[in-house]
DNA sequence: TCCTTGACGGAGA
DNA sequence: ATCTCCGCCAAGG
């Protein structure tokens, strides 16, 4: 009973999380919250930030689509993955300008 | 097993 | 609009 440290309870709610993720269409973008949302997972937006920490460079799951509910790239400016989630949101049409994203224009609302 | 750390979020001040 | 302070949940030390 109760027993909570089951291991592939975890990998079935990062499972979750990737088939989220990867159903946001090119030129929206979500946040951290509404990810966890979706999948099931209310409240867990940290969780998600840390799953997408772990994917691997050559991942092809949109991660750059995910951003904070402020509307802003969660990544340290100075991390080469800030300037790379500019360029791929830029690539799809999302502006971003002074770090910041208009919710209104490219929020996902599934 | 306890404690700390985060690509978070929201309520206050 | 900014900044702090907590609550959340899993991972790692």
């Amino acid at each position: 009973m109760n027993n909570k440290n089951n291991n592939s309870d975890a990998l079935d709610k990062r499972q979750r999380i990737w088939q989220v993720i990867v159903q946001i269409p090119a030129g929206k973008v979500a946040s951290y919250g509404q990810i966890a949302s979706l999948a099931g997972l209310p409240g867990a937006a940290r969780l998600v930030g840390n799953v997408l920490k772990k994917l691997p460079e050559d991942s092809r799951l949109p991660w750059y689509r995910v951003i904070n509910s402020q509307g802003k790239i969660s990544l340290p400016v100075s991390s080469p993955s800030y300037k790379r989630q500019i360029e791929q949101l830029n690539d799809e049409g999302v502006i971003v300008l002074h770090n910041r994203i208009s919710l209104k224009k490219y929020r996902w609302n599934p």
